[in-house]
DNA sequence: CGGAGTGTTGAAAAATTTCAAGGGTCGTGG
DNA sequence: CCACGACCCTTGAAATTTTTCAACACTCCG
């Protein structure tokens, strides 16, 4: 591995406070590799060899079930995937595929088991990214549960909106069929609820959207941190 | 606490390998307490000073948005809630309630992030348990993201009659309403998915439900070991 | 004996999906 | 370089699913 991921990958809360000993081991045992767009890279039900590490691109998580798919997450840099698999040894629930062209750390789950168990601060850090990550689902879950379909868009829109510093212009990230996926609902309904929120506050023009009215918005979207908010 | 508690929890997995005083530091901390049936634990929004353990009877999680609310989990002895805020010292993203008159454990959070930093194994079966939790979570998602309601009812049934041994007739463990709540319905429809499944292999009798022909119960209900699996 | 809470059923309304068609973009191969 | 096909997004209309509203039976408890 090149000494410029390492520095990367050393900069990442979950490594910022191992030892340097058991880094290296780490580090020695894992390897980066780029991916072209729309790989698949596992399988649900495969048993979960590596841990994975989002350096560069996008990957998406999903799920398959008697053909019926859906999309569970988008993991944009950096992040890591699959890491309760790794954890319990167990098989893989969801599935993962690049959505672009993508870097990606590899880590053998035996390895990072094994330090774990020998590194208090490595397992401190595990410990809060794997909460953050069940979290993060129980926020999902909220999400659909609670919420009907033109909410969900309008929510999805004011946490871009957030995230760019409240620009005027924002880009969606990734294909709306990507996005309809993730919001649980199908691409002809994505696109109405577009059509919809824009009496509230939005305007749509392909992937992008202008954002004039953010009151209205969020009048009809009703906001709630204990959903949206990526902190907490 | 009495000794006779003290041997049931150190007989759960999270503290099976905890070294004694360790474990006893713990339980000096905590308490047992009886709670009688729906009785508010914690609400939402509030920060994690404790984590729950239940020990006897029920206890229900759901969420509220801008007056909508949802069941998000029900949790049956012996087990933990609310692992993730206490490890992160973050808001509940969930409120607790008693379903029955229960008996909960109770471990302050700050302890438990203590023994967490002091004692290995307790680190190895917290981050154990969490990866549990987190995986529970996803197959709910994937249960309600890729099921129809009637499928996901017939697969509430399909475990049921698995967990009581294939036995003949099963009983619903809580209420219909909450059940409804649970498989992301309105009891309304979850009555007429009842109704609807009779023609599939079972007979209701208010709470007891005869299975009658469970390849048929499975024909239509599509059970998938990544969904439905308690282990994995 | 009320009265509250729970579960069921029917009918109407609303939300969502499905099916079908068409416009647009992009990349490849002729 | 252009044409073609593949894919994505949008829109309309119909079908389906789900929710809502209303009424009613039943049980449990005070």
């Amino acid at each position: 591995m090149r000494d410029t991921d390492k520095d990367i990958i050393r900069g990442l809360r979950l490594f910022a406070d191992v030892e340097a000993d058991k880094f290296d081991s780490l580090m020695m045992a894992a390897y980066a590799q780029r991916f072209p767009a729309h790989v698949d890279l596992i399988r649900e039900g495969e048993t979960a060899d590596f841990l994975y590490i989002v350096l560069e691109g996008s990957v998406e998580l999903f799920s398959t079930s008697h053909g019926r798919e859906t999309s569970m997450a988008i993991v944009a840099p950096v992040s890591t995937f699959i890491l309760a698999a790794t954890i319990k040894d167990a098989p893989y629930l969801m599935a993962a595929r690049t959505l672009e062209p993508s870097k990606l750390l590899l880590i053998p789950s035996s390895n990072v088991r094994t330090v774990f168990g020998d590194d208090p601060a490595f397992a401190r850090a595990i410990v809060t990214e794997l909460a953050s990550c069940y979290r993060s689902v129980v926020k999902s879950m909220k999400n659909l549960k609670l919420r009907t379909a033109i909410e969900r868009v309008g929510n999805y829109i004011i946490r871009l909106h957030d995230k760019s510093g409240k620009a005027d212009i924002v880009e969606l990230p990734f294909g709306k069929r990507n996005l309809a996926s993730i919001l649980g609902m199908t691409p002809e309904n994505l696109s109405r609820a577009f059509g919809a929120l824009q009496s509230h506050g939005i305007m749509m023009d392909g992937a992008r959207i202008e954002i004039l009215d953010r009151a209205a918005l969020e009048a009809i979207s009703k906001p709630n941190p204990l959903i949206d908010d990526p902190r907490s």
